[in-house]
DNA sequence: CGCACGCTTGATGCTGCTCAATTTGTGTGG
DNA sequence: CCACACAAATTGAGCAGCATCAAGCGTGCG
């Protein structure tokens, strides 16, 4: 169940940049989170926010550390992971349009999870006093708020669940199932992220992550390195037994 | 990890229901959700409430289900859980002045847990609708829910650290460190639950908890029946290892 | 008093972790 | 473009943690 750290291998980078003012932020605009906030709120939000480029693998926050900003993966992708001593484990992959940190920003509470760039990465940092101000006076905002987070709390739900009455190859043949479905329904695509991280992410070691890959072999499942094929989906349904209040039906 | 689903013992009981206009609610009021509410907007709210009592292991609601009121624990001890096929799985123990399924209701969709008394209870339950429109008119009662929420949240991410970062023996070790802290730091005390539905909590088998509450003996622990004495808190502590980020400083 | 239920204890086996060795894949510099 | 270096992935062997099955014990309640 636990993995041991790495470190980063990428230190002190310097990551670009830019103020968020000079570039397009239509698309942070058209987010739920910011749909439906006042003009001159959503301005004040944008004022001191910050887009920066990070290299893959840096380290992002750290958890016990309060937070600064809140943070949206604009494109790259992100591991939330928790540690305890030496040891780690994956609590969330990020891709684009995800916000983290928001409950700990609400709060003003440290931060309980650290994070990390998977891969180059490009995130919009929104300074969390601002945040918290614009949260005060623009109730639209607030009810995204809410909105936003009972989605998360509803996710981390289904992982309890997945993780305390599925086994390690239960979680992964449904994982594979709800990946294929993203992936637009293809028999045939890629793992996003590297397998140490999957294993994490699922509960298991990366060892065991490989044995049950192998293992799936027997319920309709194909594995070349990281292309995974799903040849026989009825089959593979019938070993997961996916379930519409774990595998995760809503947006 | 996974638990046999115990049937109700008491079916088809009618609980009796008291309308919410009729009782105290001064301390309702004081709740962190409702201490900042209008008053016209928590009147509102209170119109069409309920107090019902219900008599131990009492289904409250159940997962799948469309949420038709906020619940909240006035007195006793519920259970919420998850289910698959037929093993099921405690996902949280909830105390007086708890609410539960404010996410469900807040998006309006299907509870992701069911829930069950623990022991005789009251609950009060306010309809979901209420809730939405005063959500959407009342700004200070969205903050809080928000806060709320955001606190719920946090408790997850503890939970989910603490399950995938540690062994189930330490689990236990460090929610009896725990639960000593909430009786007063007093050495000795009452388990508040029953030990298969803690087992069920903990992620572990009722057989294993037995067995992990024997070799606290070697860790500073004497266990009696439900009743616990920590005779050794140091040395329990150091068995432990208890962490501010999972174990819950926060309120 | 006896039955039911929760708890305990023992025996056994599976799941999944750990350690170690090898192979594969990837990024870097020549 | 190739060679090298390093990280990731795989594979095997052994073992710890924990579930399961089964039997016996204690206690509260009808």
């Amino acid at each position: 169940m636990t993995n041991v750290k790495r470190e980063a291998t990428v230190d002190m980078v310097q990551p670009r940049s830019i103020p968020m003012r000079d570039i397009d932020h239509k698309h942070i605009r058209t987010l739920p989170l910011f749909a439906d906030i006042a003009s001159t709120r959503f301005d004040e939000l944008v004022a001191g926010a910050f887009l920066q480029r990070f290299p893959a693998r840096m380290e992002l926050i750290r958890e016990g550390d309060l937070p600064d900003f809140l943070h949206i993966v604009v494109d790259g992708a992100v591991e939330l992971f928790g540690t305890l001593e030496d040891s780690e484990t994956a609590l969330a992959i990020l891709k684009p349009s995800a916000t983290f940190v928001l409950a700990a920003v609400i709060r003003d509470e440290v931060y309980l999870t650290s994070a990390r760039t998977l891969q180059a990465t490009r995130i919009l940092m929104i300074p969390a006093a601002a945040v918290r101000d614009v949260f005060i006076k623009d109730a639209a905002f607030a009810r995204a708020t809410v909105s936003e987070l009972a989605h998360r709390y509803r996710d981390l739900v289904r992982d309890i669940k997945g993780n305390k009455l599925r086994t390690g190859i239960e979680r992964l043949a449904n994982y594979l199932l709800r990946l294929q479905e993203e992936r637009g329904a293809k028999g045939q695509f890629e793992l996003p992220i590297e397998k140490r991280t999957l294993a994490s992410y699922l509960g298991m070691a990366p060892e065991n992550l490989s044995r049950a890959l192998v293992q799936l072999g027997e319920h309709g499942v194909e594995v070349k390195a990281s292309k995974i094929t799903i040849i026989d989906k009825a089959r593979l349904r019938r070993f997961a037994r996916p379930q519409p209040l774990i595998d995760a039906p809503d947006a």
